[in-house]
DNA sequence: TATAATTGCACAAAGGTTTTCGCAAATAAT
DNA sequence: ATTATTTGCGAAAACCTTTGTGCAATTATA
């Protein structure tokens, strides 16, 4: 077994006999400031590269209070919406030279709060997050402790937080709109996470979309509570089976469709002669369903894109 | 602007008038090997969990040498296989204490070597990695340095590093007997990235399973070198225009697949009447593709699960 | 009562950086 | 030949932990 420490401040300075200060700064650029001379300088910077020297970012980020990280809270990395967020991010991230702690929430407050803690002790630049539930007493803590935190496809209504995300009101209003103009009355909601931001605004743009047409809100058709697949397939197995079934579904996000495809599918109802369906979210393999399928699209590339 | 300077060892040790090495034993739990009195222990337990005290990670590791925290390099987060594996990596992590730092290589050699530089640099546990390449010098390079790494999905055959991985030959092989049974004697396999090993032992499946069955193996038929979507489209259309074509299309990977599917749906081609399709990696939404495939499986739970 | 053993904790070093301040030597100005 | 400038670099503190060693005060033993 090689006894390999790697190389520090301390061994390029003593290899060369200059002093750990010298090697720093040179290492920095900044040896014009410090009026280190051009030998001293490239004697430096060879055997740097000779001995393939490269801070140990530890020791850095102490001194400096700065890491270059960022932490990513999502409550779901498996999910494609997700996934693709986290790929752009950690991209973007990498180009300006951060690297990206991603935690997975798994849409539990519980975790979300011990991921923060964890992130804060290991004093990340920032955070990233989908946050999960209605409480956001720890974002707040960490906001005060001057962590910037930027949210990302939902949001708290009282918090003052910077937020990127889409227009999810707009989003589903104009969805439900274009289900009217196709001759609906009945439409359901299959929503996901009730108090998520995120589903409030789409049962708002549904509901809008509904009133500004005269149509009655029928409570009894805005169902479900999980953004997941499973979600969408119960929620749909009940509301075919209602004595006065809908005639279109709103799939509150792709996973949810999914499932009320399955059911449908089940049901042996098809796309669109017996029941329309339309979708929050662009559909990852939207191209390759069985069913064509109308999506509200989200321009995940834009909102990742916040550096 | 509060000036709220997180709390350190120091300043609960000067609130209670105690030593900071008194503090940190105490709050390691170590004040029975340390003799500190069990009064002693509770005021600073207590004042800890008041001030919400939780140690410096950086200056934690920097004194250890040890981080708590892992690397783990895939070439593209938002395939939906590797976003699988991620979500597995990172809980199963998290449970054991441990964060972990993603790097998407993008299928770039280039990257993967400048990642693995950062990642050593901020003293990393160990790294979980799915190289891309067919060089594998910074591999053990860091090996040498005594970071401990675990390939994943994809392996070097001259390297012993512990890998974790499906069976790809007999995945494969499987695959294409399963065709050969059906009557198929003219089966196209569109393989991924050539200079990985998946898609090595992939083809040799391929090759060896109609070997068995004393088909000639027909070289123009093994086409392809991308795990992507559009090498499946574009690989497809050529050969289904062949003079003669195959009767059957072995995809080498999930998002393959889903480009021959585009084509096929294209040129007018049916599955299973006018072509069949088979394909590796289990196909995230497979029960709602309009066409009904065959799925080599990989079981990426248990890939993940390796703690 | 004097010595031995135990209890309870504090000092200081180490881990690798960055940066403020300052000092010696070389060169320039007078 | 002094004094003033500039050049080139070093010492040391600070960031926050962990831990080996040591030392005083207390209690036990003789």
């Amino acid at each position: 077994m090689k006894k390999t420490t790697d190389p520090t401040l301390e061994s390029i300075s003593q290899q060369l006999d200059v002093s750990v200060s010298t090697v720093s700064r040179v290492l920095n650029g900044k040896w014009e400031k410090y009026r280190i001379s051009k030998k001293t300088a490239e004697k430096i910077l060879e055997t740097a590269k000779q001995l393939n020297y490269s801070p140990n970012q530890l020791a850095r980020g102490l001194r400096l209070s700065r890491t270059n990280t960022i932490g990513l809270m999502i409550p779901d990395i498996a999910n494609p919406f997700f996934a693709k967020i986290a790929s752009y991010i950690e991209k973007s991230a990498r180009d300006s030279g951060y690297s990206v702690i991603v935690s997975d929430s798994e849409e539990k407050t519980s975790i979300e709060k011990s991921s923060l803690q964890t992130l804060t002790s290991r004093k990340i630049d920032g955070i990233v997050l989908s946050p999960v539930g209605e409480d956001s007493s720890h974002l707040i803590q960490a906001s005060d402790k001057n962590i910037p935190i930027v949210l990302i496809d939902r949001y708290f209504a009282g918090l003052k937080l910077p937020y990127v995300g889409t227009d999810n009101f707009k989003g589903s209003f104009e969805a439900v709109n274009y289900l009217i103009e196709n001759g609906h009355k009945r439409i359901a909601f299959v929503q996901g996470i009730q108090n998520t931001s995120v589903n409030q605004d789409r049962v708002k743009g549904y509901i809008e979309a509904l009133k500004s047409h005269n149509i009655a809100v029928d409570f009894d058709l805005i169902v479900g509570d999980s953004f997941g697949e499973e979600n969408g397939y119960v929620e749909t197995k009940l509301l075919v089976n209602l004595d006065n079934p809908p005639t279109a579904i709103f799939a509150g996000s792709n996973l949810i469709s999914l499932g009320a495809l399955r059911a449908l599918d089940e049901e042996n109802l098809k796309v669109p002669q017996d029941i329309s369906i339309i979708s929050f979210d662009e559909q990852p393999y939207s191209g390759y369903l069985a069913t064509p399928m109308t999506t509200v699209s989200q321009p995940s590339k834009e909102i990742a894109s916040i550096t």
